[in-house]
DNA sequence: TATATGATTGTTAAA
DNA sequence: TTTAACAATCATATA
């Protein structure tokens, strides 16, 4: 199954392999109408609502990036990045982006109780009483958050020395 | 001023 | 099974 993934509005790597420092920021076609834009970033409905978490790419990616514009300062275009990432990301073995693929499966975790806690107001916060049950959810959740994040943390120490496979 | 776009891959959810 | 959208980023460009 080619599941064809995403490679249909891509597949400009072909562009990848010249230096990317050369793309620049702009020369973008005019925007869609608002009301075709896919993503609509700033028409979140739910506000609430849990943002998607983060692949293993993307958590590789928020490190690369620093990476990437240390190396190249000048350049601003956020396509170089992603192109420059994906391109590393490909030459990484498995063991290398296997810690990345940790953290997203914690973010994973997260995700799926955020979503949990998501649904549960939805079909708590159907009714009246949405607003005031809406503020002190909103400090709740965050204290739980934390809380979370730093439980989250504290066990994130488990790690398992063998069961190590070379290749 | 404000928002959309570009580019990457992965993951999720829906059809 | 497959398709499609969305997750972060940030300077630029368009309306």
């Amino acid at each position: 199954m080619k599941t064809a993934k995403g490679k249909d509005k891509a597949k400009t790597t072909k562009e990848a392999l010249k230096p990317v420092d050369d793309r620049k920021v702009g020369k973008r076609k005019a925007p869609a109408e608002k009301g075709e834009t896919r993503k609509e970033k700033k028409a979140k409905k739910d506000p609430n609502k849990p943002k998607r978490a983060p692949s293993a790419f993307f958590v590789f990616l928020e490190d690369f990036r620093t990476t990437f514009k240390k190396d190249n300062p000048n350049v601003k275009a956020v396509s170089a990045v992603g192109k420059a990432a994906g391109q590393k990301w490909k030459s990484m073995s498995q063991d290398e982006k296997a810690p990345y693929e940790e953290k997203a499966a914690k973010r994973k975790a997260e995700y799926e109780k955020l979503m949990d806690a998501y649904n549960k107001n939805l079909e708590e916060g159907s009714d009246e009483s949405e607003k005031s049950r809406s503020e002190v959810n909103d400090e709740d959740e965050a204290s739980e958050e934390e809380a979370q994040l730093e439980k989250g943390k504290a066990g994130d120490e488990e790690e398992d020395d063998d069961d190590e496979e070379e290749d």
